[in-house]
Order: C-alpha cells, then structure tokens, then sequence
DNA sequence: GCTTGAACCTATAGCGACTATAGAAATTAC
DNA sequence: GTAATTTCTATAGTCGCTATAGGTTCAAGC
C-alpha cells in the first residue's frame, strides 16, 4: 500500500497543524517533499516518522534547535548513544530548574493568597508580595 | 535627600536591564521619566517602586499585560482586593499545569535515561522514547 | 464538462518579552 | 581637554509559532 499523504492528512495523523509543518519545512527541518502538477505537497511514510519525532521531541519541551541536533545524530550511523543521552540529560536538568522556580512561584503566591481576604485592600497580601522591595534578583529561567 | 537616578544607577539598583526598562517605557508599564537637557532619564524613588514592582511580578511569571493590570487595580483605590485576588489565583492555576507537564517530561527523560547506556545504539533508548509513535498530543501550556 | 467548496498554495505581518546592533551624543573622571 | 563610560535613538533579530490576504488546485456531484 504504502500511499503518499497530503499535508492535512499528514497534519491530522500527526497532530502537527498544516501551517507548522510548513514552518518546519522552511527551517530545514522536514526535507522539501515531491509535489503534485498543481503544486501540492505529497508525504511519505519516512516523512511521516521525521515529523512526528520533531513533534515528540518539542512535546517534551526541546528546543527547534536541540531536535534538529538529535535527528542529525539519529541518521548518523557512527554516533555514540552517549551524544543523544548527554543531549536529553542536559535538558532535563534544564526541565528540572524550571520546575524548581516553579514550585518557589508556586508557594508565593499560595502563601500571599492564603493571607488574604482577611486583610483590608491597603494591607491586600498579595499587592504586598509584589510590592516587596526584594534585592535585585536574576531573572529565572522561565519563558512564559 | 531623595536624589534623582540614571538609567543605569536604577537598573543596578533593581536588577532590570537598562534596555529592558526603556523597553517598559515605550509599552507605557513606566510613565516617561523627566530629562536632563542633554536628554538623559533621570528616575525617581516612585518610578524606582513601579519598576520593582513590575519586576517582582515577572519573576513570579506573570505577564507583562497580566502585571499592567494589577498596577491598575493597585492605582484605583476604590477596586477591591478581590480582583487582586482572582488574577493572582488564576495565575496560581497556570503555574500548577506548567509544573504538572514539566514533571511528566521530567519522568520520560528519566525513564527513558535510566534504561540507557545498556543496550546498543540500535536501542537508544532515548531515541526511541522520542521516536515512538503514540497518538497525536495536544500541545502543552509550556512556552519554551 | 462544469461548478462548487474544501483544501491547498505563497507571502507577509504579528505575537510576547525581550536582545543585539550601529552610530551618535552626553556625561564623568582624570 | 581628552578619554572612557554611559546614554541616546532606531532598527532588526530571536523563538516558535499564528494569523491574514489573496490566489490556485483538487475531488465530488450533476
């Protein structure tokens, strides 16, 4: 059987929307599939895999960047595990520290929250946790 | 005493990048400060206070839209700390289902970590854990 | 064969929260 | 007076998409 797949098919199987495999597509990321007469793109099953690795990997909060390093070391018949395993392990401590500034978050907000409602606006805990002239502090690892 | 400061003088007292507060200024989070007559910012102790405050409210992950409008609630003395409340709660919310999603990312990288560096690069067990076909995810909350 | 409608195409701009660059002018320290 | 530092503006780039506009192709029904 072995059929080729539009990019909505291909979207829907995945999971990935049309517009990001596009995206991924212009990165370098998926190679430039056949096209049809028309011009519309036609996927294979290879194809198939790459993208959802691409997708696994950013679900696990790899970079764009990271994941094209790891498909460059999967094809690579040479390379070590040891690449792909320093690879996944440098991310975790990254995952790792941000679930530690997280939870510091976390239980701030819990603390001042906790507090309020007993209090009168002015003394309002949770305007008092943010108001707080705290030393200057790095930023955290955290986008969003 | 109450002296006026630089741009500079107030970035190192509040830790806030000198560029990342002209930033602030032209998103109107900072009122524009006066000039010296070559043209320079000069700051003072309550737009020092704002900027802390806007801060403070970064590095507990709220938005830049998020935290504008506490600023606002803090302004109006007639709003109620009930608002304060609710926007600090619902933030609490997303922090809680960053951490959940981080913790189960941090399990898979663990997971598939710990079966590694004994099986041969055939069996990655890394790769695999990135490559295996599972159903189609929704995308996480997480941003990076 | 023809029409309709869905899916597809390209190109460009926008999001959030900055960060980086270039080149000029002001300030401060000696 | 000069040299070093800081500040100024304006613009473009980052990341990972998402949205918009305006056009083309494809598959199905008649």
């Amino acid at each position: 059987m072995h059929e080729t797949l539009t990019i909505g098919e291909l979207s829907r199987r995945t999971g990935c929307k049309v517009v990001t495999i596009r995206y991924y597509e212009r990165l370098g990321l998926l190679p430039a599939p056949v096209r049809t007469e028309g011009g519309h793109r036609t996927y294979t099953r290879a194809q198939e895999e790459r993208l959802r690795f691409i997708c696994r990997g950013r679900s696990l909060g790899f970079s764009l960047a990271a994941v094209s390093n790891l498909l460059d070391l999967l094809e690579d018949r040479q390379a070590e595990c040891g690449a792909i395993d320093e690879l996944a392990s440098s991310h975790l401590e990254t995952v790792r520290a941000k679930i530690a500034d997280l939870r510091q978050i976390e239980a701030q907000l819990e603390a001042s929250l906790r507090t309020c409602g007993k209090t009168t606006r002015a003394q309002c805990a949770v305007a008092e946790t943010l108001a707080a002239a705290g030393e200057p502090e790095q930023a955290s690892h955290l986008a969003g």
